[in-house]
DNA sequence: GTCTATAGCGCGATAGAC
DNA sequence: GTCTATCGCGCTATAGAC
């Protein structure tokens, strides 16, 4: 029985820190805005070695979206899941994109909100994970909604999915929009705003 | 008396041409999307003429960003200074955002909103110059919302320039979220259904 | 699995002829 | 004002030693 670990788990810690290098600096220059090279510093490993984890920085992304949707979707499921009243629930998810804003080091964006910025360079499969985190977003807020109405505790016209369509769009503008000027303060006062639009 | 013009006037349309194939393209891939090289491509002139015109990137987006913030604020006051109500000025206001996506080639997003994004990797005056075109945007939107609260046309809980900021917010993030999925229709729908929160 | 070294290309920018 | 030519650098990606 091997002590630790044999064969392929000594570079699941290196994909990993690879991973999460490229999520931070992507979350705030952009996947046009850096290079394998500006990974390779933060991680303190060469260039070559991340084409050896990533072949190309194309594979590099879609894994990136990949884990981002998945990570942040179990975020959103505790919170649609859990035993609190629909504000309450608004209030936790908006705050899942105001920790991002917050998160050292600088004013990181949504992952996903970056690369729908740049959507037209990315690969079509990266381009395809990202509608697919979008619709995902929209849907649960849509749940969230719609059981808020029903409870009495949301008060608003129109559809819910298209309402939670909207809030999800706001949401993704509001991070770009308040990184270049007051920040998460800007953020959290815009969106405790629009909960107040929601809640009558 | 010359009979067109001697001197100066030959570059202005260079200078045009070189400012409008920029914007599309910036528009639509950001400014870390693109090079010198699309832009020549574009215009037909070779990578040297663009820096005789616009001697590093940097200069060049920052007059982009100025241009763009003066040509489409000038459309904001007409809308603003018309005789219309406000329903109708925020209708013809967001129209300006839906058409820049409707736009050919593809679709564009706001040129402010994509740089947005950008940020952490423009220059300092250009940063400076998006944060002003934000605010004048902000700031308009807060008139037209506070004047149809007091003519009795819309509805809304909180402060108008507050909901200005959040209205402007969220119109960013639908260009960018419509474009990934259904394109200008996603962004009426969404938009036509935030006219109807305000309007009650 | 990580390294050095390098291929092959595109980038922003400049020099200098016309 | 536009061109050709080129510099110096950074990029993605690969080959091959260890």
């Amino acid at each position: 029985m091997p002590r630790k670990a044999a064969r392929p788990t000594a570079s699941k810690d290196t994909q990993t820190a690879i991973l999460d290098a490229a999520e931070e600096l992507i979350q705030t220059h952009g996947s046009n805005g850096i290079s394998y090279a500006t990974i390779s510093e933060r991680v303190g490993i060469r260039k070559a070695s991340i084409h050896h984890h990533f072949p190309t920085k194309d594979k590099l992304v879609e894994e990136l979206v990949r884990r981002y949707a998945r990570d942040f979707l179990t975020n959103v499921d505790l919170i649609v899941g859990s035993r609190r009243k629909a504000p309450a629930k608004l209030r936790a998810y908006i705050q899942l994109f105001e920790s991002t804003l917050e998160a050292a080091p600088g004013r990181r964006l949504c992952l996903c909100g970056m690369l729908g910025a740049e959507r037209e360079n990315l690969s079509p499969q990266a381009a395809t994970l990202l509608k697919r985190f979008y619709r995902d977003n929209e849907h649960r807020l849509g749940q969230i909604l719609e059981a808020g109405r029903k409870e009495g505790t949301l008060e608003f016209a129109g559809d819910p999915r298209t309402v939670g369509m909207s809030l999800f769009s706001f949401l993704e503008g509001a991070m770009i929009v308040a990184r270049a000027d007051r920040g998460s303060r800007q953020f959290r006062q815009l969106s405790d705003g629009v909960m107040g639009l929601l809640a009558g």
